[in-house]
DNA sequence: TATTACAGACCGACCAGTCGGTACGATGAA
DNA sequence: TTCATCGTACCGACTGGTCGGTCTGTAATA
């Protein structure tokens, strides 16, 4: 048993922990207690709790680019590379779900330094999104009437709101999710044009949208 | 000068730091002092920190859902009803913005009573608005393909993100950014049934969304 | 005189971080 | 092979300081 490295322990239920009371709310000595360790073993691995918080973020935000990126070098369409990244999200989501509630209801407590290392990737990310709506507009399969920069953050808000109401044991799985936000998402970006594409990537396009 | 009963500048203030350093981030001597009162004037109008912190969560849900329910009661229609629920939300973000800060990053700090007090109004919000997205596809205005619940989500999540990146001096006011919304939802949702309607409604479907 | 509204010294709990110490495997000289 | 040495990983009592909340006192008002 108890064979993980103890930093790897501290990291894991730290997690847990502040996913579930909040960072404010668990003391290092709860932590150190829960992964069945002490002090001196928590400060021999982290520099600080701030650290360990930080450490927390990066390791969902890198990844998450990681995998945003992926899907954006694995398609060539601003069509198929949209509904690429919508569906990585998902993985992201099922491995990190806690990372992700943390992230976002913590990170106001990291400090300056390891907030703006944060901010950089984040921005990245965000890019990354921006850039494919633009293309589709450029190319014509996305409306040009709403604009690139307010319609990436309509997604990324639709998106990362779901670690406030998501189930896991709910009646339907995050992929299931991801679909119908890609369904909601091109059906209020796509042009005529883009839709032969559309169809082939969402069902309910082919049930034609222009009839009932 | 310095009219105001104390319990409103307490209020106030705390309200501003809060939303600057977070709940844990704020002390209550801090509050005091920036108030210009001590923890006797405190203690005298409040039980405890976590009570100061409920009554910021309840007047901004109370008057999010009153004015949700004015629009809602204003209009008759889906459509009409949906669009003026997304701009009633602009007049509340205008006056509430740190407030809504505060109630999205904080609410896990409330004691249990507190926020099940909350989570109730929470719940009163979100059924309003799945109540229009329904009521919609019943008439054949919203399209079917979609269950209302996870639109509804999608669409609070849309509209709550912004607290995270709106910017008061950004080049956009929150009016304009919530006509974009309103433009990106009705596409996303519209039958052909329900166009005629919602021409009237957004700018952008009077230029023909079919045709590019 | 009684009550309200506030002041500010004070208290006990708790918390992040420190520090002197130990257990133990690796290294290397005899 | 044996034993001294050293470095790493970890332990846990302790500290300095902060925090939420209390309590006694007082000035103003009614």
């Amino acid at each position: 048993m108890k064979k993980k490295p103890l930093k790897e322990r501290i990291l894991e239920t730290a997690l847990r922990l502040f996913n579930e009371k909040g960072f404010h709310g668990v003391s290092v000595e709860q932590i150190v207690d829960t992964a069945q360790t002490s002090k001196g073993g928590f400060y021999h691995n982290f520099k600080s709790k701030d650290e360990l918080l930080y450490q927390i973020h990066d390791v969902f935000i890198t990844y998450a680019i990681e995998k945003a990126q992926e899907a954006y070098d694995e398609y060539k369409t601003p069509i198929s590379r949209l509904c690429a990244i919508l569906h990585s999200f998902t993985k992201v989501f099922d491995v990190y779900q806690s990372h992700i509630t943390v992230f976002y209801q913590e990170s106001i407590y990291l400090s300056n330094s390891f907030q703006s290392a944060i901010n950089v990737k984040r921005d990245q990310y965000r890019y990354l999104l921006e850039q494919v709506i633009q293309e589709g507009q450029k190319l014509g399969d996305f409306r040009k009437e709403v604009p690139a920069n307010i319609t990436t953050m309509a997604i990324i808000g639709m998106i990362n709101w779901t670690y406030k109401w998501f189930d896991q044991k709910g009646p339907l799985t995050m992929e299931e999710i991801a679909d119908i936000f890609k369904d909601l998402i091109l059906h209020s970006l796509i042009t005529e044009q883009g839709k032969p594409e559309a169809v082939k990537l969402v069902k309910s396009f082919s049930r034609n949208s222009t009839t009932r």
